[in-house]
DNA sequence: TGACAAGGGTTATAACGTAACATAACATCA
DNA sequence: TGATGTTATGTTACGTTATAACCCTTGTCA
């Protein structure tokens, strides 16, 4: 049998992607019944979309993709769809690029915090506890309180730094 | 006699800013004779509009006062004029606000963190070495090579708290 | 003085996002 | 059931942000 609970579901990694999905949408569909909120054939969708891969999508071409299987296609549709799974944090928007991603643990409330590799064009979500410390630090040597949090830092993820490698020398 | 030495030259202060102006144009100009490139009118007129405070401003409302003072005002003269500028190091996109600030420090290369008061609109360049280490240690643990940061911290100034506890309890 | 590059003028369009209002679907309760 | 209020969606129009493409002027220099 294969290992499948050793793999890792994140960007970056060789992994399962549909568990990836399949897990999103499971804990989606918990998380807005639990709470009592909607989650329509058009936000399920987009969800969807969004979490068709680890690489961020602008609202067009959600919208785009959302056309081809015959939804409506006016702007509102989307942003709508998009702001509701943001309110209900199950995706995260990337304001550097303008594009949406799926929360990995949607669970728990929180800001996304990024890699994002100008190769591959993957985002993964990163744990930044471990600069909360100095950040707030630095908030309380200016008297700022803190309220939200971009943070998205782009580059070039392990897996293209080594294909460029391979190309390069072999 | 006032000790202008002692005062802050930042956002988030009361403080000369017709020094941080001054000093602001006096590194550009400099720079760009150093480095053999042209601060022409434009460029010129548009780091001193970067720089009327330290609210950063979109690429259109200062395409609008440069169109006030009889410049051209189609969008490629502002968007031009912009990405010369950050070229050069003499100011800073904000990207969750898509809006332009001046850079406190054009000598040396970095790029722009931030906080960013909701209240008064101002952004503080932010020193964030001390973050430096645990991102690049998240960084290593992915294999993941970082080549642009950004980090934009939204809340409230110091200056803009007190002014909110005055009016509610005062 | 002709090649060339840099800067800028002009027009058009792409890309991203929202306001405002109408209608449909759903829930609730008399 | 039917009235009523709320949520979700449809629709049109527009606002905001950014770039492509083409051309002309100006300065530089062999
Ligand atoms: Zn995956
Ligand atoms: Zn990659
Ligand atoms: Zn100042
Ligand atoms: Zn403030």
């Amino acid at each position: 049998m294969t290992s499948d609970a050793t793999q890792p579901t994140t960007a970056f990694c060789q992994h399962d992607h549909n568990h990836c999905i399949d897990s999103a949408m499971a804990q989606a569909r918990h998380l807005c019944q639990q709470r009592g909120v909607r989650l329509t054939p058009i936000r399920q969708r987009v969800l969807e979309l969004v979490w068709q891969s680890h690489q961020p999508l602008g609202a067009y071409t959600l919208l785009g993709l959302l056309a081809e299987e015959g939804f409506n296609s006016a702007p509102p549709t989307i942003y709508r769809a998009l702001e509701f799974l943001q309110h209900e944090g199950l995706i995260h928007k990337l304001a550097s690029i303008n594009a949406f991603t799926g929360c990995c643990n949607p669970g728990t409330p929180h800001e996304g915090h990024f890699f994002l590799c100008l190769s591959c064009h993957q985002a993964l979500e990163i744990d930044t506890s471990t600069l909360q410390h100095s950040l707030q630090n630095s908030a309380g040597k200016h008297g700022f309180s803190i309220a939200q949090q971009t943070i998205e830092i782009t580059g070039c993820c392990a897996q293209c730094q080594s294909k460029q490698n391979t190309e390069n020398h072999g």
